[in-house]
RNA sequence: GGUAUCGUGGCCGAGUGGCUAGGCUAUGCUCUGCAAAAGCAUCUACAGCAGUUCGAAUCUGCUCGAUACCUCCA
């Protein structure tokens, strides 16, 4: 491959050329969803950033097994619950079982994902299916003497680990920081130090999620799961792991250093973080009560927002910010992101119906080579939607006859779009799934009594059949070549 | 308190030591029977202060402000 595509490391804090362990091969670890609620926006971001970035490998000819977790095992809790597993808590409280809940949560969480047009990983394992691999894990560690049981629950020894491991590296801090920041929490009085943390944790007795382990009934700890399962399945090293920027400390910083303990080698060469969405300005969260589920967002349900906005609109303006800034959701920029994904859509629409000339006063291959430059420089989709633009206003001049284009301008242009647009960014337009032949063929009638309408001058007709329309939501459009409709949003 | 990130035009949002980001909005023009769509044009910003430099919005320092992580979270 020619082109070298960049990316920006946490690890490192600059972007570095990427360059895979094994040639021609992409081994990439997300952390996916612990499947207790509801699919909401912040679920989006990490599905679209690396759906956009699993698809931008392949495009490059690499061959890329990608590899998304579902956490049904559920996370500690640190609240009034002491420690009790989230998934049980809520089955107890809804009087369902625990794995009722986590099929429920998965499937409305595939089914978003699907509606925002997100790709299904490689491989999408579940941490309560790979129980043996974090037991496994967990004794390897102690064995390797970089961790102590107590009590029926295994915590890492982090000073000890990181008399040989720096520990820290990812989120740049060190033990002595941390330790500062560090509250008192349920369960301290058993660890060494309170930056020690729990790989395998015993249950008390009304945990409902648990399995037999050499230290008696337990649960595995916060960060085993990705560690045991990304190991599992792209080896003890692999090149790029991604996440939510909040993951970086705690979670991730303890996959490093289980995997070290463990493998005795780092696990990721390059780690990716999408930044957080925002709600007003601030992150949107459980505890903040600004949280809005997709669902709500697709029917518009939810108090904030002053309607629907289609899965589409939602991926455009996820995309239209970079995957490392904050994107901050409000009606106006939602409302402005649809509009602009409706100018880019129809101009794909045009292309398809524009024809080539002798001549071109555009050149096409320059806006591949840009589109290639945006992406390889850290998957900079906004730089692309920029360029995307560009091209959109040439196929829009091209139709109104002030460009032109000779058949290879044209070609380059159709594949230009159908690249980038279809392939990498994932766009498909509204019209395809909403609409059938049926409606089509009506319009078409429609349409063409319109027109005969204005070729006998009688515009009365023609404007009472435009108003109408307009009314159940349909818009008309007249040019050159003759009219055409969409559905106003 | 510790660790980070960020402050860009009416709004959203890129970028970067010197040359137009882009989208949305607004106004004008062109096209059109009219309108819409589309094209063109205009509105030309980089929190504040000081410094480095031939030149900084871009580098350095300080000030102010915002956000995030340090606790389950994408």
């Amino acid at each position: 491959m020619s082109r070298k595509i960049q990316i920006f490391n946490t690890l490192t804090r600059k972007k570095e050329v990427f360059n895979p362990i094994v040639e021609n091969h992409v081994g990439m670890y997300v952390c996916g969803p612990t499947v207790y609620g509801d699919p909401h926006l912040g679920h989006a971001r990490p599905g679209i950033t690396f759906d956009v970035v699993f698809r931008y490998l392949k495009h490059s000819e690499y061959k890329v097994r990608y590899v998304r977790n579902i956490t049904d095992a559920g996370h500690l809790e640190n609240d009034a619950d002491e420690g009790e597993d989230k998934i049980a808590k809520k089955a107890r409280l809804e009087q369902l079982e625990p794995m009722e809940i986590v099929q429920f949560y998965t499937i409305s969480y595939h089914k978003a994902m699907a509606d925002l047009n997100c790709l299904p990983p490689s491989i999408e394992p579940r941490a309560t299916g790979h129980i043996i691999e974090q037991i496994e894990m967990v004794q390897q560690i102690l064995k390797n003497g970089f961790a102590y049981e107590v009590n029926g629950s295994v915590y890492l020894d982090v000073n000890k680990y990181n008399e040989k491991y720096p520990y820290g590296t990812l989120s740049g801090r060190n033990i002595e920081d941390t330790l500062e920041g560090t509250r008192s929490l349920d369960g301290q009085t058993e660890k060494k130090s309170a930056v020690d943390f729990a790989i395998w944790k015993k249950a008390s007795p009304e945990h409902i999620m648990r399995w037999s382990s050499p230290w008696g009934e337990g649960f595995p700890g916060w960060h085993m799961e990705c560690s045991a399962m990304s190991e599992k399945y792209l080896g003890k090293t692999f090149d790029i792991h991604g996440g939510g920027m909040d993951l970086v400390f705690p979670h991730h910083e303890a996959e490093i250093a289980q995997s070290n303990a463990c493998n005795a080698c780092n696990p990721v060469n390059y780690w990716m973080h999408n930044n957080m969405i925002t709600v007003d300005g601030k992150k949107m969260g459980k505890s903040l009560g600004n949280f809005i589920n997709l669902e709500e967002f697709f029917n518009g349900s939810h108090d904030k927002l002053e309607r629907a906005y289609a899965p589409m609109t939602i991926r455009f303006f996820i995309l239209q910010a970079h995957y490392r800034s904050t994107v901050d959701f409000s009606n106006e920029a939602l409302q402005a992101a649809e509009k602009g994904f409706t100018k880019l859509m129809n101009a794909m629409e045009t292309l398809g119906v524009i024809s080539a000339s002798d001549t071109s006063t555009y050149d096409a291959n320059a806006l591949e080579e840009k589109c290639y430059t945006a992406m390889d420089d850290d998957f900079n989709t906004p730089i692309l939607i920029a360029h995307l633009f560009d091209g959109v206003r040439i196929i829009n001049s091209v139709k109104d006859g002030k460009e032109s284009l000779n058949s290879v301008d044209l070609e380059k242009l159709k594949n230009i779009f159908n690249t980038f647009v279809t392939d990498i960014l994932g766009f498909i337009s509204s019209k395809e799934s909403g609409e059938n032949n049926l409606t089509n063929e009506v319009m078409d009638l429609v349409l063409q009594l319109r027109t005969n309408a204005k070729k006998s001058k009688d515009f009365e007709t023609a404007d009472l059949i435009r108003e109408e329309l307009d009314k159940a939501g349909i818009q008309i459009k007249d040019s050159r070549e003759g009219s055409s409709w969409e559905v106003k949003n």
